[in-house]
DNA sequence: AGGAAAAGCGAGCGAATACTCGCATTATAT
DNA sequence: ATATAATGCGAGTATTCGCTCGCTTTTCCT
């Protein structure tokens, strides 16, 4: 007895065909919830679009909420933003912080209109605590930086002035997403970088 | 012809007694956002939490939308932001950024709750147009404000100045809002306020 | 008092949705 | 070649939701 459950394992794909199908069913969710929206993303909806069986669908993913890969898009951002972190460790703050400031504005537009979408429905499948996570290891990174340059900075509690840098980078790079067109530009983007330099770096001295 | 309709004007409470029942509506619409979530929300639940039936709901709001009243909260947040830039028009950068920070901050806090619940729902409820006017309206405050101080600055586009600084102010509030207990002490406010004061300060200058 | 307008009611309609289940098709292994 | 597992299918189920409509009750006005 206690055999193994011989058909049906419910869930990994270990076949080519398979592997297809997920990505196909990822892709469409993605492509729906940028050009429709999130209340048209139906999971019959997005079986059709990716040319699957909504039975296909579930074979793979538990539940609609599943389907919403904010995974990917902060896997992607993540390891750029380490990446940058490691570049930077051994930079005076000035030369680090426009580094990072960069690195920031550019990893919100890799995907601008799927950023967005996903940052609006966060709060609606249970993924918040992912993206806690990866405030926090953010949060983790500044402090570090900060904790081991604290002779460039005036006297101030690291964990407070990452709170704050952090806090303000994330709203320029945020906000200039949003916004529609001129913002994107060569030239905008180079000032806000900056701006926003000057911002940070003439709060930590 | 062309008679006033008789019954059912469909919209207005002239009576006291219809009054109550919109302002139940609204309060139980607001309530279960808060406590439940939009998904609960729905207009039967609403209805019987406002201890009121579905039909007279739609005797006052055409559609699930205009219940969720994102304009009550707005004016009461742009109400105070107004008043504050009236105060502040001639006080020097450094006392009228302070003040502006503090007002920012205790704004967020009026209803921490229903803030974040009705920040995290604009995007589903048609209601972006109101939001982005509340935010050009701000926009167009700090502008003026920065202008007709520009001799306490450095130069700078004033556009691009209350683009940052609104970014930054509204972040720390923003974020403040979100974290759950020990954000909220007397003494971390004030500590928050001397911060983002002291950033957006020595940015302008 | 009495008639008319305003306010309120709530069962129920149609549409949509997330998800299941029994079966068909395709791949793998022997 | 054949058995077995993996993958795929999609009509159907149960539920929920937004909203309507015919009716009753309350208030207003004279």
């Amino acid at each position: 007895m206690a055999r193994k459950p011989p058909t049906k394992p419910r869930k990994n794909a270990s076949q080519a065909r398979s592997r297809a199908t997920v990505d196909a069913l990822v892709e469409a969710t993605a492509r729906i919830l940028v050009r429709e929206g999130f209340e048209k993303a139906s999971t019959n909806r997005i079986a059709e679009i990716a040319g699957v069986s909504v039975g296909s669908l579930y074979q793979y993913f538990p539940s609609k909420e599943a389907l919403v890969v904010i995974d990917r898009h902060n896997d992607e951002i993540m390891q750029i933003v380490r990446a940058a972190f490691v570049e930077v460790a051994d930079m005076p703050i000035e030369k680090a912080v426009r580094r990072l400031v960069t690195v920031a504005i550019e990893a919100h537009h890799i995907d601008p209109d799927l950023h967005r979408v996903l940052a609006e429905q966060i709060p609606r499948s249970g993924r918040l605590a992912e993206v806690e996570a990866f405030n926090h290891e953010v949060d983790g990174l500044v402090r570090a930086y900060l904790e081991s340059h604290r002779k460039e900075m005036r006297k101030i509690d690291p964990g407070l002035a990452a709170f704050m840098c952090v806090s303000a980078i994330e709203a320029v790079a945020h906000n200039t997403v949003l916004n529609p067109a001129e913002m994107l530009s060569e030239k905008m983007v180079r000032t806000l970088v900056d701006e926003t330099t000057r911002m940070v770096v003439g709060y930590l001295r």
